[in-house]
DNA sequence: GCAGATAGTATGTCAAACAGATGGATAGTC
DNA sequence: GACTATCCATCTGTTTGACATACTATCTGC
């Protein structure tokens, strides 16, 4: 328990600086957990996340809920599918308009939300073990800061700036995917 | 750039206070980024690091690298011919044991990774924008540290445990996968 | 009403991930 | 020195999931 040993024992991993690589490390992490919570939910993480918006009070429309979560609308429809047959959730035709279809929550689905949501803290707590409280509740603050200001924009189009300002030219030509050798 | 508005204009959006979502969006903004920036490597995001660790003078085995860069080790086959093809890095069978191959950058390939690393310190800074520098500091030292515990661990062992210890029975029965309905 | 736009649905294609088996190479044992 | 066990990289096949496209129902404007 005391020795960490971080695979190879590695001092000259520059890896570290790498922001892409750290956040790719802990999500993974934390879908590993999820999956193994969740497995007996219909949609895994993602179908928990869809019930936790469905069961908090407010019945968003099915595309804005699934662009809110970064799903893809088809997607979403499976997903629905499935916790709909689960029954645990509903969807009902918005009567103001009839081509939206809200999302809500039956208290079934509220009941295995609040279940699974008590476990989903937990294997919350288990990832951000390593920081001591106050560092936890910074990270979660700052994280949280970063998600908001990331899903208002669009990353594409400022980066394909960057890319046209500092790359001109291709090296390396796109291959279509990997051949069979001889 | 005073006003944030997040999307929705949402209030009443208690689903801020899952982590996996906020981890979610940002790894996911992360990754549209990247994946506009090495749109021209061989491999994604995915080649870049694999080049940047074999830049990075410790020329580890294949397989360990695959292990810390979350790849399977089939992808990481592939990921390597691909990059080997393009000239970028070399397989070079470790003369103390032949079974490894250790993965060596060539001049090509430190020259690529020198540019597209500009390219990604500008993504990324892009990215840590809503905070301010000190902020941004902060972020990345916790990230590093959650990063550098949960990959010395297996999440999933303990996961189980959770789940075997709070949830006994199995409400909603796993389906194979959406069936088409007629 | 009719044209255009939008939300959800259905369908088809394709890339990535996972599991299992194979071949080459090493280490320990007798 | 041969035999067995083990390990790494590779290959193969299967399956899951994401995306692009087309379609239907519905709303808005004229």
């Amino acid at each position: 328990m005391a020795e960490i040993t971080v695979a190879a024992g590695g001092p000259p991993d520059a890896l570290d600086a790498d922001l892409g690589w750290a956040l790719g490390v802990v999500f993974r992490a934390y879908v590993k957990s999820a999956n193994a919570l969740f497995h007996d939910l219909p949609g895994g993480p993602r179908g928990y996340q869809v019930l936790a918006a469905a069961a908090q009070e407010t019945p968003g429309r099915q595309g804005a809920l699934a662009q809110r979560l970064g799903i893809d609308k088809t997607v979403m429809t499976y997903l629905v599918d499935d916790l709909e047959a689960a029954g645990l959730v509903q969807r009902r035709p918005d009567p103001a308009d009839r081509r939206h279809k809200r999302i809500v929550a039956t208290d079934l689905g509220r009941a295995t939300w609040r279940r699974t949501q008590d476990l989903l803290d937990h294997a919350e707590e288990h990832i951000l073990a390593p920081l001591d409280p106050a560092d936890r509740t910074t990270f979660r603050d700052l994280l949280r800061r970063l998600a908001a200001r990331a899903q208002s924009l669009d990353p594409v189009a400022d980066t394909c700036q960057i890319v046209t300002d500092l790359a001109p030219d291709d090296p390396a030509p796109r291959r279509p995917r990997h051949a069979p050798r001889p």
